[in-house]
DNA sequence: AACTATTTATAAGA
DNA sequence: TTCTTATAAATAGTT
């Protein structure tokens, strides 16, 4: 608009384009600013270059002006839609949240503090299933008892066998002692200790459970 | 900025004010249309006049040129941090995962149907939980059934005494019939047949139960 | 980035 | 509002 007057077209030089791009984009932004000035005009100017690049002026500020206009032209929704990701988790939430009540108040009738709606059948129907459960529970358990005493048999077995062997060897040791003793000629008091305080074990092997006892009350059934 | 050059500040007379706004826009319009077709930039300008009348140029569109801004912004500030509503429904839905697993395994628990892993402890209660339900159920059930056989057996008395009111009134048809009949000098046929048709009623008055049985198969156990 | 010949924009007035 | 016009501003092409 000087030298030459020039046709308003895509400059396809991409030098000259650039330049002119900077030049008038200069002059556009003091413009709107002069007019925002001058006038009392909210505005808001974004512009982009070709590389990418975000120039932009807004008064008085770029959220007010695109609120405002979003108000207009109702682009709100468009504008404003939940992510993707926000709508997914909303519904699962949802779908979760009444899979909790659903689990919650299967719960609340198994447990039968919720059986005030229930009809006859429904509540022979839990009646069952408590049954099948009960059962299961209690087979369970059976067995869990039937373990632990097992285990605890074979260590009275082990500890048996360990005493036996023990008390082999007291009465080798003893023997020899006693031989010692006789052939050195001193009393056989120390001999009598010796037998007295092995003596229980072989009458009652059972107190070598009272380390394995179970702290739990007994059970009411099997 | 021409007769004489102005300050940029805003212009106190109103009349002057719009008469300016007018031109000025109108020329900041015609270079930002020169600007987006000379260089290939992507622009918007968004101008409300005091009056709050709204003037707008995009290219290529509003839409895109406002959604191109909004995700800088975002990417800037808000991508880095989900929306406080997305964190708030992520942790929801997390923490709602776990108490669908919790209060699922609590109902396989309870039906007897995950006891792998469980102690004679837990075992124990878990019995004691059954059996506390199982009470429960049994009385709301006995309950039911008493209600039933208490609504039936009220039935069953209210249509008795309809049957006797009844009764009572044939025997006053009869009566007065016969009294016709053995007047008019004809024979006691239908009086007997009468008679006989009647009669089951106050040797069975059961049989008027039988349209109120409930259709369920009795249960094992009250 | 600076220059400058020209075109454009526009302030003031009509 | 629009037109006119003198003049300020912007800027295309060049350096």
């Amino acid at each position: 608009m000087t030298r030459k007057k020039i046709q308003i077209k895509r400059i396809d030089n991409t030098t000259a384009r650039q330049v002119t791009f900077s030049k008038r984009r200069k002059g556009l932004f003091k413009k709107a600013l002069e007019l925002s000035t001058l006038c009392d005009a909210e505005m808001a100017l974004i512009v982009f270059s070709a590389t990418g690049k975000l120039f932009d002026y807004a008064s008085p500020s770029m959220q007010e002006v695109i609120q405002k206009l979003d108000l207009r032209s109702e682009n709100i929704d468009k504008m404003d839609q939940p992510s993707l990701e926000l709508q997914l988790q909303r519904s699962t939430c949802t779908l979760l949240g009444k899979q909790i009540v659903e689990k919650s108040r299967d719960l609340r009738k198994i447990k039968g503090e919720e059986l005030q709606g229930l009809g006859i059948e429904e509540l022979m129907e839990l009646e069952q299933m408590l049954d099948v459960s009960m059962s299961r529970v209690l087979k369970t358990k059976n067995n869990r008892f039937l373990e632990e005493i097992n285990a605890l048999e074979c260590k009275s077995t082990e500890l048996m066998d360990k005493n036996q062997q023990l008390m082999k060897q007291m009465e080798n040791v003893f023997n020899a002692k006693t031989h010692n003793l006789l052939e050195e000629g001193q009393s056989s008091e120390l001999a009598t200790n010796i037998c007295s305080s092995a003596a229980p074990l072989d009458q009652d092997p059972d107190i070598y459970n009272t380390s394995l006892k179970l702290g739990l009350p007994f059970p009411d059934r099997f």
